[in-house]
DNA sequence: TTTCGTAACAGATCATACAAGTTGAAGTAA
DNA sequence: TTACTTCAACTTGTATGATCTGTTACGAAA
């Protein structure tokens, strides 16, 4: 009988009682995107409540991405992008990392992106394509010794293919996990004699493969590409 | 040249300015969780901005999980769940109904799913198994009418399976796409004549291998329960 | 018609006061 | 000494009013 001294519905602050009744208009349509709300004032006024109470309800709102605040003009409600969701995503990601994981994660890219290439092969668009091209010329043409920004240009290549999944869902699970690639960076692309050749030329070949919509071919040159990543961090663990 | 015209970095208010800062601080580990944040009142004298500035803030952060505010007590570093990112991705899902999720999902278990089961497989401890069979027996009592309640426990299963493979990144990637399953519950768990008994058996099959440390019968086994979804999937479509 | 200034209005910030919850130490009774 | 009570000194929550800064629309001037 543990239920009866359950905890009482925690107190709500008067400004999360002003967060919930937005949020609810908003998610009952009753607030359309776009829509203007009414100033701060009039909305004191309405809700019978200080400007400090609405005003902090308004940031929650905001920092949620459900409204967006332009000084000097007005309230809106703002269509949230999933970009809010994945930056979530991202923070979670970041505060949870540590170098232990990196096996891990790698060991997930190997599972996952070779059959991301497939979906990419099947579905991308030709806009995906010149988004891929541009990031193996940008590859080409970095500075051998910069290996960071070496490592962000392959970051993106592999974003790029996730977002040619034209897949949504892949990309939100994605994302997060190339977010923290950065972080790695200096441990697995060091730098190897010969290895930015062989790596420009495997990123060709998986563009190529992407390109002619042949799936099989990009799964199995997107397997040796991270196989060589794991190589690459299996070299640095022994040193 | 055009981007001698680009938009000029939007003047970040002095608020967003804090939470910023007080975000870095917490991303960096020099606010480690559970810590407890200095009061308002001083931090107010650190930053040399008024109450108001910093209290809005604060509730940005605490908004967005990083920290807990306790009336009377103080604020302290929370340890960010991945439930508030998921929060996050249900409500964008919630706002902008798309009637692609579905494959989109389904397409993306299809693919991610046998590969886990094949981790799963590999690395399995014993008490994982011990959830697996439970979530099966859950299953097999489980009122055939309460459709709800079956597919919740085969969710349950599955995030199990994810959590058998022993790789945290594969956890935390699947977890949100996990969430994203009751939207489709009712429309891919209808009753259909003898389903339930067909998914009780291939779900004991993938036990089975995962218990047997069969990677490859895991990874078959996986295929066939999504295929089987995804047929169903189909077959609701043409109606 | 175009340009430009300006007034009205929006949110942003500040300062102060008080309400209400939490904590811990001082004080009291057994 | 020990256990309980009380209360003062904190904490955050809310209210109010003044002022600063950016946006918008309208009308006067070119």
């Amino acid at each position: 009988m543990d239920e009866i001294f359950e905890k009482i519905g925690s107190a709500q602050t008067l400004s999360q009682k002003i967060e919930r009744r937005i949020e609810e208009a908003i998610r009952q349509k009753k607030l359309l995107v776009g829509a203007k709300l009414p100033s701060e004032r009039e909305l004191c006024e309405m809700f019978a409540v200080s400007r400090t109470a609405l005003r902090e309800a308004l940031r929650r709102l905001s920092a949620r991405g459900l409204i967006e605040i332009k000084k000097g003009s007005g309230m809106y409600v703002s269509e949230l992008k999933i970009k809010d969701a994945i930056d979530s995503l991202n923070l979670y990601y970041d505060l949870s990392f540590d170098s232990n994981l990196i096996p891990q994660i790698i060991e997930v890219r190997r599972v996952f992106e070779p059959e991301i290439a497939r979906m990419a092969a099947n579905n991308r668009r030709d806009k995906d394509l010149d988004l891929l091209l541009k990031n193996i010329s940008d590859l080409e043409d970095c500075d051998p010794d910069n290996t960071q920004m070496e490592a962000d240009i392959i970051n993106k290549f592999h974003l790029n293919v996730a977002k040619a999944s034209c897949n949504p869902i892949v990309i939100i699970t994605m994302e997060p996990i190339y977010s923290l690639l950065p972080r790695m960076r200096n441990l697995i692309y060091a730098n190897v004699d010969g290895e930015k050749d062989f790596t420009i030329k495997a990123h060709r070949t998986i563009y190529e493969a992407i390109r002619d919509k042949d799936a099989d071919k990009a799964f199995e040159a997107m397997v040796g590409q991270i196989n060589r990543t794991l190589e690459i961090y299996t070299q640095y663990l022994k040193k």
